[in-house]
RNA sequence: GGGCCGGUAGCUCAGUUAGGGAGAGCGACGGACUCUUAACCCGUCGGUCGCGUGUUCAAAUCGCGCCCGGCCCGCCA
């Protein structure tokens, strides 16, 4: 390492700022972690237009840990977009390395997560040490298997309203785009094999950094014999691949190989894709930080002659206390999580910090949306706390995103944000015109409110029934449209019949509450008793929400019927 | 074992870059609403800022040592 090894720390959100006097863009501190990413940048004083990079090995699943690599940039790119660079946001698949061992999981086009029995794994089986790119769809939709990934990715970057370009691995080996790279490295095998070898102990006097796909059986293989950089080819014999603790037979077959015939190995192939693609930015997890990263670096300088991207290390988060498995199904993709969270909530999720450890808890997902709710109110300067507001001014416009759809000449301060358990209250009840009357019972939608910000009010809604659902949660209830089955003592009927008639008589909903009281003492009923069956008659459950208010709001004929158990 | 990154209230987190008030929401508890029944309102409780130590008039924040967790240091990505 040399003097340069103190700025090569990708950990740029945590290392103190390096002083700079003559560094412009090093001016100080800022509110939004993107902003800090984006001085590093301009400080390279790139030439437009700027490129960030993400990238994703296909797996069986796409989840929210790979949105990090599309959001993150994302940030940052609309940052630089912002401060008047034009900016292009590319994602590679690194779609031409082998499938190395069966997916347990598979996200179909939906992002709906399935077993491998769902599938024709077989033909999964028989592809195992192909590239991607070479491996049937097990949906049977698109051209691949790497391209029903790449297709997930794509989407779901519509979804959170990220343009990116998709960059397939496989496409840039076969437009011959790596080949000056590649050239490089095999000639230049000792140079290669003194930089990597400092990094990895594999790297011997024998290693060749190209691994050439099989002409015979489609397998990549790791045993190249001669090389011939002049003539662009390798000579290579098919040998077994060993995957952990598994081995992939190769064929035997010796053969040679064009560089478009083969890849570099990750170690290189990162570096490689810099030069490439001409990358100034590039996000990444923390299991590359003390990897792939400093060999990355050095071989970027010695091999390939080109200056690393910024980077930026962000941490992994947990889901419910986990780590994502897709194997234990602790996942979640975009199109779940977008069911029961606006577009927004989920970008706020990934304009946190990226330096701390975040755990995403879908039972507690109201606390996510609560908080993303303060966030806006501070941009609205409607929280009094400074730090917040700061944060809130700066990076709120970037996480709203283009996709609200409201007129032009709405008021954005006009917005009505339900809290998220009053929405999920909501949910109990089915019919639209009844969640908008309680709403503006509660108080929480006024008279003079746009007709825009109702409609994106009560969008909630419908995402917090499905949150109260999915997690069966204490909103789960459901306003019962027929009468459920119950068993109810003569007292506890009798007093039904009377609340039914202090109900049928026309009364609020405080009084039913106060009435529900007053019968059940009237009638010699338990308080709680009488409570459980008005919550039997209506939600099939022993329990619900605050009733009486909820009765108040409903139809009085419903309400009164349902209480002589008549309908 | 070595390196890197984290550790702030029961939970989720802000604050750490530039040293000066320890904070928010939720939960819990209590109250209010004619009312033990979950939405809304008011209030209270709650933290040796992982531990120790040093520097400083002053440390969650800076230095050093340690503890705990994650990642990397094999392969692969």
């Amino acid at each position: 390492m040399d003097g340069g090894a103190m700025t090569d720390s990708p950990h740029i959100l945590s290392d103190r700022p390096t002083e700079d006097a003559d560094d412009p863009a090093a001016d100080g501190f800022h509110d939004f972690w993107a902003d800090a990413v984006a001085d590093e940048i301009e400080a390279r004083d790139p030439t437009d237009p700027i490129v960030i990079k993400g990238g994703v090995s296909p797996s069986g699943v796409a989840h929210l840990g790979n949105v990090n690599e599309i959001m993150r940039g994302h940030f940052v790119a609309e940052v630089l977009r912002e401060r008047g660079h034009e900016v292009r946001q590319v994602f590679t698949s690194d779609d031409k390395d082998p499938l190395r061992k069966l997916p347990r999981k598979l996200a179909d086009a939906d992002g709906e997560i399935v077993g491998l029995g769902d599938v024709d794994a077989g033909a999964l089986g028989r592809n195992l040490g192909k590239p991607y790119t070479a491996i049937p769809d097990p949906f049977g939709e698109r051209e691949s298997y790497a391209a029903h990934f790449a297709a997930l990715l794509r989407a779901d970057a519509d979804r959170l309203d990220v343009p990116i370009e998709m960059v397939s691995n496989t496409a840039l080996y076969a437009d011959g785009a790596f080949d000056e790279a590649i050239h490089t490295v095999l000639s230049d095998l000792d140079g290669v094999r003194d930089t990597l070898g400092a990094y990895q102990n594999k790297v011997d006097d024998e290693y060749v950094p190209f691994n050439p796909v099989c002409a015979e059986c489609g397998t990549i293989t790791e045993t190249v014999t001669a090389v011939d950089p002049a003539a662009g080819t390798v000579e290579y014999a098919c040998t077994d691949l060993e995957v952990g603790d598994d081995v992939i037979e190769g064929c035997g077959h010796e053969g040679t190989a064009t560089f478009r015939e083969g890849k570099l190995p990750w170690r290189l192939e990162w570096p490689a894709q810099w030069d490439v693609l001409d990358i100034d930015f590039e996000p990444f997890g923390k299991d590359h930080a003390e990897g792939s990263w400093p060999s990355g670096v050095d071989l970027a300088r010695t091999v390939f002659d080109t200056e690393p991207p910024v980077p930026m290390v962000y941490e992994w988060f947990t889901l419910g206390g986990e780590t994502l498995s897709s194997s234990a199904g602790n996942v979640v993709t975009v199109p779940e999580l977008l069911e029961i969270l606006e577009v927004e909530v989920v970008r706020y999720f990934f304009a946190l910090h990226p330096k701390r450890g975040r755990d995403l808890d879908i039972q507690r997902i109201d606390q996510l949306v609560d908080r993303f709710d303060r966030f806006e109110r501070a941009y609205f300067g409607e929280v009094d706390n400074a730090e917040l507001t700061r944060f809130a001014e700066r990076a709120y416009p970037f996480v709203v995103g283009p996709s609200l759809d409201r007129p032009a000449d709405a008021d954005p301060a006009d917005r009505i944000r339900l809290p998220y358990t009053f929405a999920a209250v909501l949910g109990m009840v089915e019919d639209p015109a009844l969640r908008e009357q309680l709403a503006r019972d509660e108080g929480h939608i006024g008279d003079d409110a746009p007709e825009w910000a109702v409609r994106e009010a009560l969008g909630r809604v419908e995402r917090a029934r499905t949150w109260a659902e999915r997690t069966d949660n204490e909103y789960n209830y459901r306003l019962q449209t027929t009468l459920p089955d119950v068993d109810l003592d003569d007292d506890v009927a009798a007093a039904l019949d009377d609340l039914a008639d202090v109900v049928a008589a026309g009364t609020d909903g405080e009084a039913i509450q106060a009435a529900m009281y007053d019968t059940a003492r009237d009638h010699d009923v338990e308080v709680s008793d009488f409570f459980e069956a008005g919550y039997r008659l209506f939600f099939d459950q022993p329990q619900g929400p605050r009733l009486g208010e909820f009765l108040g709001d409903l139809e009085r004929e419903y309400v009164v019927s349902r209480l002589r158990r008549e309908a």
